[in-house]
DNA sequence: GATGAATGAGTATTCATTCAT
DNA sequence: GATGAATGAATACTCATTCAT
């Protein structure tokens, strides 16, 4: 689940954390925060943002304490997940890109990033709740951002996809089936499917024409400041506000 | 917003007094009521259902104690709104059956039924993760379901409606765009809008044929049961879970 | 009062902290367990279980939530109090089998036993209204029955004590004088020493026979669970029950 | 149950309520008054003290302001539950005194004030914790007390009961049944029963002499001063303490 | 007189975050 | 660096008592 992680960083094997000054964080130190994010995935996976910190230290096998070194909050420590699955995701997004067909490319992405979406509860909760604009997840977002693109343009170009579609049209419908799947978890976890299927029939080019879309697509920026308030601090409890 | 409040009484037209020996007494209780009713729509509104029962008191000018002796409990304020709100977009379904063409009844239906539902934070947050299935809703939701079956059914036999869909599909996709305008409130509040008109270009019957729906729509009450942790208790105060 | 604490810890002499490493951290962690617990013993001796959990903390000179980090809930901390006193009874009940005279021996252990129950409002309401069946106090409670059943036995084979006596009898006695003091703790804190007279001389042979006792003894479980509900939720404010 | 009731008022048939000024309670103020007080009864005797004055309104039909025009707070209303049942005992004890053998008389006023005590868990809660020293007990007290001193005296006339015990000795035995039938009401409802036969085998004369009780009895006053300090405010909601 | 609506201080408990060890 | 003990503001909900109708 986390195998892509590694992979992120990019050119230099050093890890992208503390670039600037210097000292890669020690090589327990780095162990560590991998043992929390996973702490963190599965917790989160399991019982939701609702989880304790302490429960993902403890689940860590860690101090809360430690916690706190690698994340300055609980925001930051979804964020870091979050931008994790974003990674994985523009992984895809990029595989996406070397299907032969166009819209398979497109489809197939959409269908697999929403199986990985709907999975996670903790996901999908960031998706829907978490405090966004946190530096850390720019880049994420910004590798992210043209994968998807091409692979719109592509399918757009090949004369497969409605033409008035947008690039960042996708996350929001990602979005819109998390949410779903969220609202029935308990009911039909997978009734999400049905609504993708519905949303890719509105994507087909089409002799009948379209609707003209009445709001102009989200611009990338709007995208990522489009959660602001997290309800990560519901009970206020550490701000003075 | 509220102008259907009067109707949930039911049947009998004459108002909120007990139908029976009409003490004068109940007066400024009804008042009160009306008075937390609108409290907690314009807190919840503005803060979202992490708005505390003391707040709305405090907005409403009352003592919490007086909210309590309404509404049991935070999710029965919640719920008693969201009845209301039902209330209404049942109205509008019946409404719309009247529309000349099908087509326009279902489509204006949708559009008239997102846009109440989006221009209210807490209806949507109420939506979105309010407990249900209490007794108070299930009257509402009951009036509601014929009256959308009857402007799906109207269309598909006019043709103008792909026959797969279902009738509890309707709320589903309301939930999505509610989600949307979530998600979105800050950066773009009507984004929903762009949705809605693929989602229905998605309704359309094509020349082109349907891509099957991978599951089968949720029964009734499946809908009903769809949300059953509240978040209404997130931090688990009550709860011993 | 606190003397037996340290021989709470069970087999191992070694004292309070974990046999295993020995860590130093859990040296203040301990330290405050004990203030809670003085602290504790103070105030419900002062003013009763009804005290509150702030006031505990207050007089421990720490943060609630540290009172709740040692002890889970309010019950807890009273049972932990219980627990040590218990172990100082069941102490004192192992003492009282060395004495000469088996009479004695009970005889003494009951008015040693009531002294120290009576001497403290606080565990007299404990006994007469915490709720038990705890884990933490069955192994004083175990440790606490033979050696006051082999006192029973002890009497009556030394043909002492009425033959129809019971072990479970005694504490139930030694409730009996707790409650009194309670009683008419304002008035003659000492008048149980009255009762505990009456009570011995009931429980001497007689010439003259016994009257049947009409109903049989509690069994040990019994007596274990004699408490059930328990006023330290007189309010049902965390209980919906 | 209430039947005594109306046997207190001595004298003058028109009720002891407000005897100096003259208007005695408008008849149906009077019999709110016992409306109140059977519904107090019940509520009592099946939920304890903790239920609710607004349950105990409820219950008698009327509205909560009624039950405070006729007793000024919570626990006046035990409180005059608990006169009525001195009354009642008071009659018992009167009644007892025609018994032919003095030891079965007084014997058998105990057995049946413990079968009434302890069937009542409301009743046992006032004599547990109850404020008393109000001024409308006083004559209830007073008015049992000789009652009692006279089967005490009988017996003891008749050699039938040990001569150091005194007539304030049997409400506090009273009141140790009681308690021990208040600790044991889950388990075993009626080993007080045990307790009660063991006390009175104390109570016998012995023609091995007595141990000499080793404190005084209480003096009436005493005894009615015993208990001061009422759970019945123990959140201290109304007081500002 | 009766009603029951209103009040609000009071309680147990949780958990994000800090900081001494 | 790591730990986990300490903190305390914050929350939902109750109920004795008052008072306008």
């Amino acid at each position: 689940m986390n195998s892509d992680v590694e992979g992120k960083d990019g050119p230099d094997g050093a890890g992208d954390l503390e670039g600037a000054g210097g000292r890669p964080l020690r090589r327990d130190a780095e162990l560590n925060r991998q043992r929390i994010l996973k702490a963190a995935d599965e917790v989160f996976t399991e019982r939701g943002l609702e989880a304790t910190l302490d429960d993902v230290a403890r689940q860590a096998g860690v101090g809360v304490g430690t916690v706190y070194r690698r994340f300055p909050d609980k925001a930051s420590l979804a964020d870091a997940l979050f931008e994790e699955r974003i990674n994985t995701m523009a992984g895809l997004a990029v595989q996406a890109q070397e299907a032969d067909d166009p819209w398979e490319g497109l489809a197939g992405f959409m269908l697999t990033a929403a199986e990985m979406l709907t999975s996670d509860r903790g996901l999908r909760q960031i998706l829907m709740f978490a405090a966004h604009g946190h530096d850390r997840t720019h880049y994420a977002r910004e590798r992210m951002r043209p994968a998807v693109g091409k692979l719109v343009e592509r399918a757009q170009a090949a004369g497969q996809l409605r033409p008035d579609l947008s690039a960042t049209d996708i996350p929001v419908m990602e979005f819109m089936l998390g949410a779903t799947a969220e609202y029935a978890r308990d009911v039909r976890p997978d009734i999400w499917r049905r609504y993708l299927t519905l949303l890719l029939d509105a994507l087909r080019p089409s002799r009948d024409g379209y609707t003209p879309l009445p709001v102009a697509e989200l611009s990338p920026d709007e995208l990522a400041t489009a959660m602001r308030t997290s309800p990560l601090k519901p009970s206020g409890r550490g701000s003075t506000e």
